[in-house]
DNA sequence: ACTTGACCCTGACGCGACGTCAGACTGCAG
DNA sequence: CTGCAGTCTGACGTCGCGTCAGGGTCAAGT
């Protein structure tokens, strides 16, 4: 019966170095169960566990302070751990697998002696934070209809596409914003004109119906980053976009 | 035209900050092309090109002076780059893979009310080394018959075989350290006798041949990552094990 | 022409996650 | 009882930036 380990031995097994679990103690991370009479580090298999699941959480990225949140949470049972390795490692594959996708793209095009401009490459790894939403987004709706046909149409994007998209947002958000800060009422014509412009921008990447289009107004309140987004651009912007949205809805109801 | 870009421009673009481009300036891993009468940076487009060098090979985990030496390599054409980088995504993607079948081997494992061991869970982020060693290994053997059967047969080690295959193997080295150290001829019976242990000990991973045994010899010097380990070991013990084995093969051709 | 606000510059310090000594103690093998 | 490998606790160093501070620049609006 193997009942306990020294730093050495946790150490090359789990291949750290024994700084690390040093390390992992001070910010009471890792914490050994015992210590012999003269102080030696004593892990037991409880802390061999730990570090595995910390280990794996290290790997994805995850800032220690954050993974000792996660570790210490009471109401996580272990399924709930794996259930969310899962879901975080198919995500990774995935965002590998655009990587691949993209290298391979670019050896096809350097092949045949095309040049992809720069904007092009950097794409790929450009919009991290979009790519996390991505990510987020894929495991909500990944089933839907809509998602599938918004990946689909944007595979077909060029880069123009993107641009002018963009563009067309950005002066969309203009009208709003103006709009709002000169008074203009939600439910008024000319709120509900911009509302159905905004769905018909959605429309770029997948058919948004009136009814979805509420969801998605309601969800700029709801979710943090969506509100942030809005209220970035002028405070109050996300709830008035919500109202336009909702009473350009019900006038096509 | 779009000649030349801004900081925040790039930034943008590739998703990063500009202090971190600044600290890649600083470090001369990516200097603006130009700088305008004022002093602002100008990148332009061979410098966003190399940008999305830099943030590939950053995203797979190389610090940045090596990929500084990496891309300064003059006798490095681009189809070289997209080559190696399409290789590491692969062995990337099969240490995911290999973490997915850890998890839901570990998931299996835990419906059915069996509790893995800590050092099972840890053998998957354990032997980070090893592991890497394998990508490698995969990427110059992985089509050899000898590689598919040592994984098969790997797959089916338990705990208990890893420990006594390591105790063997340790057990093994010290004795070549003995003989080496007290000076015995590598192509002495006794050496050869030890050559032949080792070669069964390969025994346990697949069927090693004589030739192939020859041709792991004469790797162990040609490649400096074993040749350390073994000269970690003992100075000198590289060589010896290797003109061992060539003995060896020569007595039973 | 002037202001304003967004953007840019150069230091310089801070931080997370360890690496790497130094100096002293411990445990076990021969 | 003498090595020598393993362990201990500070403490400083490193890498890849984040985050101010203090000051110049640029395009737009008035």
């Amino acid at each position: 019966m193997n009942r306990s380990y020294t730093v050495g031995q946790v150490a090359t097994l789990a291949g750290v170095t024994v700084r690390t679990l040093h390390h992992y103690e001070q910010i009471a991370l890792l914490v050994p169960g015992d210590r012999t009479a003269a102080g030696y580090r004593q892990y037991a298999a409880a802390d061999l566990d730990r570090l595995s699941q910390i280990l794996f959480y290290r790997e994805l990225g995850f800032p220690l302070d954050e993974i000792s949140t996660l570790l210490d949470d009471p109401d996580a049972d272990p399924a709930e751990h794996l259930r969310r390795q899962h879901t975080l490692l198919t995500a990774r594959l995935q965002r590998l697998q655009a990587m691949v996708d993209a290298v391979t793209k670019e050896m096809k095009a350097q092949m045949s002696g095309i040049n992809l401009t720069p904007e092009e490459k950097l794409e790929i790894f450009g919009d991290h934070l979009p790519e996390e939403y991505a990510e987020e987004a894929q495991q909500r709706w990944g089933d839907s209809a809509e998602w599938a046909q918004s990946t689909e149409r944007t595979a077909r994007f060029t880069k123009e596409d993107w641009i002018r998209i963009k563009a067309e947002t950005d002066e969309l958000e203009g009208r709003m914003v103006a709009a709002l800060a000169s008074g203009v009422d939600p439910a008024s014509t000319e709120a509900t004109a911009l509302a159905e412009e905004h769905r018909a921008g959605i429309g770029n990447f997948y058919d948004c119906s009136f009814h979805m289009h509420r969801c998605l107004g309601d969800m700029y309140l709801a979710d943090e980053r969506f509100t942030k987004y809005y209220e970035d651009k002028a405070t109050g912007l996300a709830q008035w976009l919500r109202d336009a949205i909702h009473a350009n809805a019900d006038q096509h109801a």
